[in-house]
DNA sequence: GCCAACGTTGGC
DNA sequence: GCCAACGTTGGC
């Protein structure tokens, strides 16, 4: 079991968006990064994931997903891949960065990390549960 | 809108 | 294979 990042512009594709999609399914497609590609590659069915929104007024996590397909090529380029992953559950609340900056467990997360652009990134089990826990229940 | 950081491209 | 130029990302 592994656990990831996936960064979406929500003016793209929010988690809204996702909620309104069929069984709550869609392709993580559109990456153009062999960086993001091989991470998805790496993916198992039932790896779980942050979904989390970038480049809009309030960054942040919103929502829990899962990896439901294996790692295919796109029709339009065979160069790159893409996973199918399925929403889990949209938070209550928005995790926002600016609370991420403050959770000490998070320091070496590759998302904080200055001048990251990698639109997916692994996350340990650590950084995984120190997140999980700020959720509210 | 600004700009730092980073990836990609293409001439050499 | 180097590296300058350019395009993109994403927080602010």
């Amino acid at each position: 079991m592994n656990y990831w990042l996936f960064k979406s512009e929500p003016s793209c594709f929010s988690i809204d968006d996702l909620a309104k999609k069929p069984n709550h399914i869609t392709p993580w497609d559109g990456v153009r990064n062999y960086q993001a590609r091989n991470f998805m590659r790496s993916m198992e069915i039932n790896d779980l994931g942050f979904f989390y929104h970038s480049s809009c007024a309030v960054p942040g996590i919103v929502g829990i997903i899962k990896v439901v397909k294996k790692s295919y090529p796109e029709e339009s380029d065979p160069r790159w891949e893409h996973v199918d992953v399925q929403l889990v559950q949209k938070l209550p609340e928005i995790i926002t960065l600016e609370k991420l900056r403050t959770i000490p467990e998070l320091h070496n997360m590759i998302i904080l990390r200055k001048g990251n652009r990698l639109s997916i990134t692994p996350i340990t089990a650590h950084e995984w549960e120190s997140i999980h826990d700020r959720i509210r229940h």
